[in-house]
DNA sequence: GACATTAACGTAAACGTTTACGTAAAACGC
DNA sequence: GCGTTTTACGTAAACGTTTACGTTAATGTC
């Protein structure tokens, strides 16, 4: 079994509030005892149990990170950031995999209040009421990352709206006219709409009408969708010759729909996806993309968590993120000929 | 705060034990008393602390995976694999992002010792001697996953050498002669080695002779790696009708290279990977590979820690997982023209 | 009806810490 | 040298459970 205070105590013929206050660096003692400790702590090999010491403490120096699945390209690189700030805080994640489902998602919060977690990342799932009871009575701090919600929380994401509007702005600098659009779900508040009245704004102040002619929606975000999606919209919009998809993986299926079509890109078609994952540098012809810093998004979300916990911030600190657009290779600029 | 069992005897007119008993589905108590005690848990809204739980049955209910990469494609598969098995299990999972470097490795298994988690899934890296220490000392079951050791650890994992073997075999059958690897490192013995030997032992078996010449090797697996070694092996080999990449991230480095050359994948130069990562199918044009079941390795791997914890295995059960090798667009038959 | 057995609880110790409080000795002030 | 303060500890309670053991009452046996 592992040596507990106890047995350093004995070994160093102290008391375990002695043993207990070196290791927890307080004062009240001498050199002498601390290195007599020291020593013990070291012959038996002594690790400090973090659950005796959680269940007084009543802090377990773990957070919970929920995520609709976890190996989606944007989950990961999102907990990559989260479990780097967490760590750097003195906190170990623990990752839970809600696959979008809400049964789950309860299940999950339930299981993060048994472990009494200090916090939770939440990302990218809407926040139901029924979450949100949860976390009041959990009594921690939560951290959304890609998500706002109707409730008071602190979030860090980008301006989604924002993003698709200047996507769109860019196609449209570039020469293009007939421009139509893959999106997401009209359901869907942060990904969905948005990025669709950012881009159907976007025409309307550049004096291109917009009908719904030049639109796709899509229940999810995925290679497939995007794949599906393009040759409807060529169907409604023949003379198009720029799309603006709401996602990286609907871009790269969009591509690979225009291959099978035999229309090239970015001669006869230009392509601009929203992400920025790392497919979108691998796939040709490289994507120019929306870039979210999805890695750091999830390292702020990790930090502000972190300080919320530690008590140092009362008030919740929101962060939109900064995006940009990253220039490859799928637009044409259509004014240079 | 949390109300505890002894807020739910109070009010249920018991003591904490016949909570504890019902809570746990332990027998001892009327289906009066049964039924009084749950209106009370339901009135308090009461939850077991798993920390108080954990103290005493010295079982956590949660494992550590440790991976050099949480974001990695590979890794988040495997991921995603590992926490559906744990949590079927009844079991919580922290992750560590070990960043490939020791130093870090022993801090977070330090850490997971003090969290006393029941069990670790280890990921990618190589097992030091320094690991296996600290897991003996530990005293909990662990179970290695796409990588073997010398010392005798449970492992999930496919048969690399194998899976190059056949992968160099397909390209052989497929009519190609003048065939060049982007290989990993000659220091790793998971997929640098024997994938190289698997290469070099099918073009032997199959009467084409094999230097050094038609190899590059590389530090990483990543698209960079692949991108710059497609030159170099070009360079080395002039007539290379096919290559083959180590990692699929690599063959798709070695594509974006080849359309910078000019050079038309596959009707000059095929190309086929190892791994099937998602983007496999999503790049253009798609990639055959070799298909390692990643998030069935990661589930697998959980299931067995799972029952080395539960104790229902005592002796480590180790599996190769089956390999495919997935045919999609980017090798030509040569035979046919 | 006397006795043994079983069921339905309650009491208290234990898990490995932290920490409030007590105490004895040392250090200090004069 | 005496009272006071400080320092260096030790003692024991507390955190929220589980569980061995004890107790009482109900049930069963003849």
């Amino acid at each position: 079994m592992n040596p507990t205070i106890k047995d350093v105590a004995k070994y160093a013929n102290v008391s375990i509030a002695t043993v207990s206050r070196i290791v927890n660096g307080l004062p009240g003692y001498t050199e002498d005892t601390k290195k007599k400790v020291q020593e013990a702590i070291e012959a038996l090999g002594y690790q400090p149990n973090a659950i005796a010491r959680g269940l007084i403490n009543k802090r377990t120096q773990t957070i919970g990170v929920l995520f609709p699945e976890v190996s989606g390209m944007l989950s990961s690189e999102v907990l990559e950031g989260v479990e780097n700030a967490a760590h750097d805080g003195g906190f170990s994640v623990i990752v839970c995999n809600t696959t979008s489902s809400g049964k789950r998602t309860v299940k999950y919060l339930r299981l993060l209040q048994e472990k009494r977690v200090d916090g939770i990342i939440f990302a990218s799932e809407n926040v139901k009421e029924e979450y949100y009871k949860i976390f009041q009575e959990m009594q921690v701090p939560v951290v959304l990352v890609s998500t706002a919600s109707q409730f008071n929380l602190p979030f860090v994401r980008v301006d989604d709206y924002e993003g698709a509007f200047r996507a769109t702005e860019y196609l449209i600098q570039k020469g293009h006219k007939q421009i139509g659009m893959i999106g997401g779900s009209f359901e869907d508040p942060i990904a969905g709409v948005p990025r669709m009245k950012g881009f159907q704004d976007a025409l309307e102040k550049h004096g291109l009408d917009f009908t719904d002619q030049q639109m796709t929606s899509n229940e999810g975000y995925r290679f497939q969708n995007g794949k599906e999606s393009l040759p409807l919209l060529l169907d409604k919009l023949p003379l198009m010759t720029a799309v603006f998809a709401a996602s990286d993986e609907m871009a790269i299926g969009a591509m690979a729909a225009a291959h099978q079509l035999g229309i090239r890109v970015p001669e006869e078609l230009s392509i601009i996806g929203y992400d920025n994952l790392k497919i979108a540098e691998m796939c040709y012809p490289a994507l120019t993309t929306v870039s979210q810093p999805l890695k750091e998004m999830g390292q702020s979300a990790g930090e502000i968590l972190v300080k919320l916990i530690k008590g140092k911030e009362k008030e919740a600190e929101s962060r939109y993120m900064p995006f940009t657009i990253v220039e490859r290779q799928s637009v044409r600029d259509l004014r240079k000929k």
